[in-house]
DNA sequence: ATTTGTTTACGAAGATATTCGTATATTCAT
DNA sequence: ATGAATATACGAATATCTTCGTAAACAAAT
């Protein structure tokens, strides 16, 4: 079980890492608090969710005091990197460019965010070049 | 039932899609022939698959002839947007950028591809500097 | 006309994800 | 110690997605 790959998140437990990859360890209730901004649903639902999420490796957590701790045993951007395969395979038919393209047509980015990604662009080409 | 928002595709009914996008207006036999090559799943199911997806609204048809033709009632182009979209707000808290130097970073892209994504940033600056 | 093959329609089983009610345990204040 | 508040554990109801078995409709060939 230690060394299995990482299985995807479902949608709800990926509202659930996101709390902790911001929050760090936290426990349920804290989670909770979170997550009631903007979805309802019950205190135990978010319980239930993050005792599945224990068992399936995503979630580590400190039963040490009553009141456990959980924190997330995935990386952020491992996650990221998992999911954003899976969409270029699957929805721009391998194409990264693609995928590039439409999302910086339908998103204002920071002037600053743009000349980040042309420095990477030209970092990318001088690689090629050798 | 109409001017609805168009809803999420599940990843069966995006495989399927896939297919229309790429064959155009098909019949099921010849969805399912495809479909058959990378995954194992009986006739009936691609069909069921396709019914659901007519009532959704995501593939019209022609059901004039006893063999129905369907066709994707979506476009490649809006689904994209769509999925992508969701994925900034939920994978990437909102940050389009940030998704694009993951995209870029982990996939190989051809110098074309490169290029014609540099020019782009050329463009989106130059509208900004107005 | 009967058989054979292909199609759609329908219903339901199976799998997975989400939700919550209830029981039990623990802590803390009184 | 007793009661109130809060926690976890467990099981099950609900919802959604996927799969397929079976029946009925239809077409073509014999």
């Amino acid at each position: 079980m230690s060394a299995g790959k990482q299985l995807k998140p479902t949608e709800s437990e990926l509202e659930i890492l996101r709390v902790l990859w911001e929050k760090g360890p936290s426990t349920v209730r804290e989670v909770h608090e979170i997550l009631e901004q903007s979805k309802d649903a019950g205190y135990t639902t978010t319980l239930k969710l993050m005792q599945i999420m224990h068992e399936k490796g995503l979630l580590e957590r400190d039963a040490s005091s009553k009141t456990h701790i959980y924190a997330a045993a995935v990386s952020q951007e491992n996650t990221q990197r998992q999911l954003l395969d899976k969409m270029i395979d699957t929805v721009f038919n391998g194409s990264a460019s693609q995928l590039v393209l439409q999302a910086l047509g339908n998103h204002k980015s920071s002037k600053e965010e743009l000349e980040k990604i042309k420095q990477y662009l030209n970092e990318i080409e001088k690689q090629q070049r050798k």
